[in-house]
DNA sequence: TCTATGTCTGAAAGCGGTTTTACAACAACT
DNA sequence: AGTTGTTGTAAAACCGCTTTCAGACATAGA
């Protein structure tokens, strides 16, 4: 291993000049750093980062913890978290919890041990109180996710209102008896879309029939298995909100396996706006989130407080927009076939 | 921030004596450790993870290089990568190329300069030379792909193989004017796969046509373009090997498109069975890649690489499946639309 | 010529642990 | 009692780089 004292040897000058020629080259003259920049060229020498950065105490790394990375949502808002991470000179450890609450929290621990500068979460499931506390030392941001009753730095879209806007959407088009496939209730994110639906219903005085609205927990298995329940328990809604798209896909499918058609007999409008969204077929209705550029909003913001620097907002509400495609259409519609 | 010398002074030993409890507590006595610890309790002590690593020379980390994390099939592979690195303690510090040669090389420095303590690439499109190099000084494992003509630990599936089945499965289904859209010809894994195809051909004396041979760069997009190319030349195959799911399904949607039908008058088969692949319509037959088992694998070699353990086989290839779905049929088949 | 000012550079003290070395204390043997 | 061996602890060196502090030297001004 080729140290700086072998650099400042073979230069003949101080390993404190071949520190300076790295960091501040202005301080040191011409003549000089030339010399020790050759020195460093012949050596091949590589600066040890460990020790930079136990000298200065940061690590120009920051933890992003993550539900479930085989996501594409969350993989996108991750690119968008790299992306501005990687310009600014930082780099990602990644934390996939798989759900788990308890990796969740362990997770916190990277913070506490000076091994990441700052984190951001994609996923708030644990104790609240815990995030806080590490919050209170470390920079912190939640993306997507936020604490009820918390003001911790937060990225997101505005779920309820989305939710809300989904839901009308399909008021607008004539239905009355609509389903809400939700997600998991123990996640905010999945508390506020439902809120937003019943927001909805009541804002247009319509009566929620409690059995249409059925928890799910986000994945195509769920949106098909409640799809399925709607039809078992005789109970056919004539729309369908689903909390993402992977459940809405799940739902269609399902509709489709009892020989019905979407948007002909049951419409439906998913959440997220997945790639996939767009090629499956019927193309899937939906609510999209801006999620590249979450992450980059996050990850801006996670640097500012890493910077110490003002920060006039720290509840950052971006836009999400609907997304009109195939597989809603108006009540009781003429479909003609075949143009 | 609390330090092991306050820990120390508490306990009333040396800081020799508080490490030596933390890290090899059966030599030190029982007496003094139970004092040591008790110090460790009521000062909430952290050890600080920098400064045992600049000791020890080690990070616990390693860095898993991805081309595309938004890809599903390598978010897969990241995902078994990590439960095993965790399982050992380790970090995976991620570095998110996004298919750019230059940021590829750019990760090698973070080797180098020890911010972890080894690699695994899913992605090898750089200088086979960098690679090696950086290869001999510090543990380095492909995941996927490979570099031609380096003995460098791999582990990935038999592409040709993979692809020569796949071929063969359509030919066995009657076809001879079979397509190609390969991946893009600068990956070897798209080498491969394309070479499988001639293989395929080439055993049952199949000519093929040179312009059934098109490449791709794995998007849905450039899946679907090509497919309307065979269609504007004219050339119409009655069935498309894609060199992976994601252009096959592009591909299909291109032929529905056109108003023909998916297989009943082209088949399609795919490469990696995407969770999507099956839901899509017509499912698609596809040859499966073990994603998760390939990133566990490829984590464990590397944790032998770096504990320097015997290994005795550094190419691990694991199996792949054909899966046979909708999107592949008997070529001429009569078929009975509505049961 | 002598002092003031400024520019460069080197020595040394950290950063916060781990590990080696040395030694003290005590038990067990001749 | 004197020697040897064992065990537990403290002191100090070390990991490799950054940064402060002060000294050396050169140039400019008096």
């Amino acid at each position: 291993m080729v140290g700086i004292v072998d650099v400042a040897k073979k230069a003949n000058v101080s390993t404190a000049t071949v520190s300076r020629v790295l960091s501040r080259p202005e301080a040191v003259a011409e003549k000089t750093a030339q010399k020790v920049l050759k020195a460093i060229e012949v050596l091949n020498y590589q600066p040890n980062v460990l020790a930079r950065q136990l000298r200065r105490l940061e690590t120009k790394t920051i933890l992003v913890v993550v539900p479930d990375i085989t996501n594409p949502f969350f993989s996108k808002v991750l690119r968008g978290i790299e992306s501005v991470a990687v310009a600014k000179g930082y780099q990602v450890l990644l934390g996939d919890t798989g759900n788990d609450v308890d990796r969740e929290s362990s997770y916190l621990n990277i913070l506490q041990q000076k091994k990441a500068d700052g984190m951001v979460l994609l996923t708030a499931r644990m104790e609240p109180r815990a995030v806080e506390e590490i919050a209170r030392e470390f920079p912190v941001v939640l993306a997507c996710e936020y604490i009820e009753g918390s003001s911790l730095p937060t990225v997101s879209i505005d779920n309820i209102s989305g939710a809300r806007r989904a839901t009308e959407y399909l008021i607008g088009l004539g239905h009355q008896r609509i389903g809400c496939i939700s997600g998991p209730l123990d996640v905010v994110l999945s508390k506020d879309r439902l809120k937003g639906f019943y927001q909805a219903m009541a804002r247009n005085s319509i009566t929620v029939e409690p059995v249409l609205v059925q928890e799910g927990n986000f994945t195509f298995e769920s949106g098909f298995n409640l799809m399925m329940k709607f039809f078992a328990l005789n109970k056919l809604p004539t729309a369908v909100f689903a909390a993402n798209d992977e459940m809405a896909i799940g739902a269609i499918k399902a509709i489709k396996s009892k020989g019905l058609n979407v948007p002909e007999d049951v419409s439906v409008i998913g959440f997220d706006d997945l790639k996939f969204s767009a090629i499956f077929e019927p193309s899937l209705t939906t609510i999209a989130q801006p999620a590249f550029k979450i992450g980059e909003t996050a990850m801006e913001l996670l640097m500012k407080l890493i910077n110490k620097e003002e920060v006039m907002q720290e509840q950052i509400i971006l836009e999400d927009t609907l997304i009109e495609r195939e597989s809603s259409a108006r009540l009781g519609k003429n479909f003609s076939h075949g143009m």
